[in-house]
DNA sequence: TGTTGTGAAGGCGTTCACAGCC
DNA sequence: GGCTGTGAACGCCTTCACAACA
């Protein structure tokens, strides 16, 4: 777990090691023991050359010749991720997308664990939630402080979303993850993670649109 | 709207253009007729050289010495991500997520109806979503082609994504937003976009992680 | 022999800087 | 004068290709 060489690690770098872990870890009850780089490149998508680049970033964990050792390399990514340890998060809006956002058992199973839900609608208010109660945002700096969280969550209309950021902030939450489709303005020093259902809907149509063009008709043949 | 030039678009400058339209749905409201690539720039969080870039690609929207006019512009954006029209979506999976999803009425403003819910539970089969009926996977066929599906949402559990991800594409559909956390393999002419929350909640792990391995305790003055 | 780890090459997107034009 | 549009420079990430080595 080598980061200290504080070489500069892309932050595509780190998704795919998110989405080498997830193969890890279909591969592990699967019973298979070893795994080249090229059959985790296979399951990921990306090519084995990136699978070895990325991973030389932190250390050695493969035998040449050889492979990965699955157990080992899960651990190593688990390790580099910052996923040996559990994090607190809150959830900021308990309207539709909130609620299914909690309501996602994933989360807790990955180390993330949901420990305050905040809404401002006096009907939401005091509503239990899982285990928890939907908190006003009088008691959010409160909360927050008292329950250490480490990651926002805002899944606010667009309108709220700026404002919440900057209580997280002042808070000192110092990751947000966003799904309002706005852009929000947090310090330096606060790591901030969009989701915009927007952004990826219009970029499909963007894509329909440009093969259509094209295309102009007739389908050409499949090809996986 | 030129865009039979036929040079090839990255998803980056895509999903900017989305960006710059929402800043440009912003700017009509509040009486704004001109916007420099500057200001246009400061609201989405890039640079002016990069909207000029942006745009630049499919053709000369803007002024010399003046900017560009909003209207125009938002006009143009829309037309280059093929909002013009709208999109029928098919949303497979109403569960947590699927519902919240179904909910979410920016879908629809934004050009996009979402004309079929699918889902293989019997529990769920039947029931009244919006003015839906959730239909079960059996119509998943017929239903597609008969109301011209040209997006799918998948929402299902991970493990059953893949298998609804071949549906869709056997059913003709193009463009795929998957939220299941699994690598779907899809044929070439099909578009995918995914949006994993694990992803972005390991990264945001292995931001905080690194942050706390280099900092060593003392936070720095915060900087916006 | 087979697969890793990695310097070097290559490709692609971003930024620079200024010519072009209103 | 001011801002756009864009070729050229830059930098970063990906891919190549091979030395290292179990």
């Amino acid at each position: 777990m080598v980061l200290d060489r504080m070489v500069r690690i892309s932050d595509s770098t780190v998704r795919r090691l998110s989405g080498y872990l997830r193969a890890l870890d279909e591969l592990d009850p699967e019973g298979e023991a070893i795994v080249s780089s090229q059959a985790l490149a296979e399951r990921t998508g990306v090519t084995s050359a990136q699978v070895r680049k990325d991973l030389s970033h932190f250390g050695s964990f493969g035998r040449r010749g050889f492979g990965y050792e699955v157990a080992g390399l899960r651990r190593e990514i688990r390790g580099i991720l910052g996923l040996s340890r559990r994090w607190n998060v809150a959830l900021v809006g308990a309207g539709n997308l909130g609620s299914a956002l909690f309501a996602y058992k994933e989360f807790r199973e990955r180390g993330f664990d949901v420990v305050a839900v905040f809404d401002n609608s006096p009907d939401r208010i005091g509503h239990r939630i899982g285990d928890l109660v939907i908190e006003p945002m009088s008691r959010f700096r409160e909360l927050c402080e008292e329950r250490h969280i480490d990651i926002g969550v805002v899944a606010t209309p667009a309108r709220a979303a700026q404002e919440v950021a900057e209580l997280l902030v002042e808070a000192g939450v110092r990751a947000v993850l966003n799904f309002a489709p706005r852009k929000l303005l947090v310090p330096r020093h606060v790591t901030l993670r969009d989701v915009n259902m927007e952004v990826e809907l219009e970029s499909l149509a963007f894509a329909l649109r440009s093969s259509e063009t094209r295309a102009g008709g007739r389908r050409r043949v499949e090809e996986w």
